[in-house]
DNA sequence: AATGAATGAGCCTTCATTCAT
DNA sequence: GATGAATGAAGGCTCATTCAT
């Protein structure tokens, strides 16, 4: 009752779509369970989102704008931050808005994640709008983490090679003409940390049969964004050390 | 015709729904759509699988045999192989099934490897089925590959070590202790590995918006491939060298 | 703007539901399709006129108030009128109530008309009364016409019997105790003229695919009238010629 | 059950459905009542006729069809008919049609016809395929009729002029010319005569008020039918004669 | 082995209406 | 006088399934 008296029909509509619609998708969601979950009219659906299609998209507006407002990927990061822990708050970023139940998640392991993940497998018309608005900006900050990654490490290798050659090449030698070399490298490397992330979120009901101990669950969080950390780090070093040839 | 002649009724659909199932999801896909383009009967699937379901796990069946059966993970392996080249193979495998289009991929991008990643995501009771014929064993096979990757990167560390500070500690020493011990990293390795290798069959349209140049269509199979190899034989050496703490 | 200011929102309501109710007919006539057109809230509707049915009869009693007041059927008529005059006021004011976009017509050929030919079709409870406030006494009029031009007609024959047979049989002689005797002829006579001129506006698509030169234009109405006043005229004479036996 | 045993299910749903269309129109007729009528389930239609618009397509069509085959325009009619009896036999085929409960009449006054009345005010894309098929072929013969009427008549008036000024004008000096420069007379009256056939089964419900002498029911068929020729012969008359000028 | 006909359940949507403001 | 929110009823349609053939 108390849900009822704190939220309009609106907002509470928009609440359980996107549990249900998560659960069950887009097409086998009907608005008469979300309606009574709701505590609303079947018709106050059609009156406040024009369509069923119309509530869904306002619960994936809904969803990218909430979920990016109370778990950023810049979390504890200042201008002094190193790469790393830039990209530490970035894959914990992800694990939270994911895994949390008041973020993506849910208590029961089946929660508004999986209707992200169902549209990013096949979009709506609706997705192609939070693509540009959310999902491209937030590439661009993985990007520019990875590029300054990239540079440091770039930086040890020739500190190596000087050590063991004595040659004079210097640091500045590199250039800044990475960017659009680099890129080729970087991108998949970007594709391979989100993926680790969102996997979790996404096969689930696969790993709690398979691999139990690392169920995308609240208390696991820590331990799978730094697994996820470690390993993306070595990945980004050997990528960039094979580059160099 | 010949499509009609060479194959029964029974082949024919099961084929033509594992297209339909895996564009459409197993609720939105009807029975009637699937035999049109199977140019059958309405009714002859119900003949032939007694229900929707029963044709749907007809068609889960037929992809994980027919898959793990045209591209396994263990091309061009043999006794001699080491870790570094059985991980090639394992996931060149898994790219090759995932997106040929005489595997589970299609020509449009949108093939049946869809259909798996929808049951990855929300598994039907057939799928539980298809987890402990097809999936663990499956896992174990990378598992494996990893314990003895993870055991050469030992040695390597090992060696090092030896070099810097003359110990004696032998090889031996580190004795086989480390299945359950290690495990714990492990299977997050294995995890973070496959995960980059299903994100882009399931991602793809995603992908095709914000990084095109990964699309995961046959002529990127290689390169995607040679990255996800490289990504995360560095994943794996960090984290084994990290461990050591 | 204009509209919104010299109109109350009542009077805007019934003269754009009169269009829409026309075109669509009552039952497919939608309140907010009107409100819309009107500018003016949904529930406004209710408000002013408590039903959709209100509404319906508030446009019907206005439509034929107002067609009826701004085209008479007896334009330019007088006491001294000739029974073929007055006809011809009447198809006249028929065709101009039926085509002009002032009156029941519309730019677009589908007009207010099609209200009232379908009100002629099924009867709403709301039409009894308009039958009788202004069909009925429209219907005397016609009849009062054709009562003096058959007397007319039939003192010619008359005349033109007593020319060739040389009688001596007086106009007087045929008495006015016509009245009941010929309405069996007359009404049949009147049903053919009125026929005539609701047919073009009520069969106007059809005539537009059959007959384009006849659509119900009003660039039209001079012609059309013509042609149903000759037409009529010779009807009526002959019915009258024929009923000597 | 008679009814249920001798015809198919789909001919059951077009019976029924050409009343109850007839009765409600398009828009107000529920599919459901349809099948709760024809004692077959709401799907049924659907299947059959794939829409709701495709069973009106249908039942337009079957009411063409079957009409005038069973009352075609040409009933009595030899190659010796004179265009009296031609056009008596033209206007006797309409009221049959239009009237008759074995037509698109029904017992109580409120048939089929009105279904085809309600397609001409606004005709459905499935009407403009009968206007193809049957309206157009069906006016082509009432034109020629009147054609040879006019014909006659002229030459009638040629008579009474040669005799009344002993001229040598011919008969046949008036030529066949007349097919064009005739047609802009003769539509109108092609009009006038259908108009008159058309209204009574059309305003049946007003008739019945204001002149219920003549109701359009099977007993007065023949009386109607007779005062219509009349009037339009009269009428024909009349225009080819104030057209000798 | 296969099919056309038919069915019942259920879904999305529309609509007229009401109510509190 | 006028309105935004909300509702119950009903309608068209789709779908998986069954049955007689």
């Amino acid at each position: 009752m108390s849900e009822q008296t704190t939220m309009t029909t609106k907002q509470r509509i928009i609440k359980v779509a996107g549990d249900i619609f998560g659960q069950e998708g887009f097409k086998a969601a009907t608005i008469r369970k979300i309606a009574e979950a709701a505590n609303a009219n079947v018709a106050s659906i059609n009156y406040h989102f024009r369509d069923k299609e119309g509530l869904y998209a306002a619960v994936l507006e809904d969803l990218f704008e909430s979920g990016f407002k109370k778990f950023p990927s810049t979390i504890g990061i200042n201008a002094q931050s190193t790469p790393e822990e830039r990209l530490k708050a970035f894959i914990m970023g992800m694990f939270l808005r994911l895994i949390r139940s008041d973020g993506w998640g849910s208590t029961s392991a089946i929660g508004k994640g999986r209707l992200i993940a169902k549209e990013m497998m096949d979009p709506t018309p609706a997705f192609e709008w939070i693509i540009e608005k959310y999902i491209k900006p937030h590439k661009e900050i993985l990007i520019s983490i990875l590029s300054d990654l990239a540079k440091d490490y770039r930086y040890q290798f020739a500190q190596q090679e000087k050590l063991k050659a004595g040659t004079d090449k210097s640091y500045e030698d590199m250039g800044d003409d990475t960017n659009d070399i680099e890129m080729d490298r970087l991108l998949p490397c970007a594709i391979s940390i989100i993926s680790q992330c969102i996997y979790y979120a996404f096969a689930a009901p696969v790993i709690q049969k398979v691999a139990q101990a690392c169920m995308p669950i609240e208390e696991n969080i820590e331990r799978l964004a730094n697994h996820v950390l470690l390993f993306s780090l070595g990945g980004v070093k050997n990528i960039v050390e094979s580059a160099k040839s």
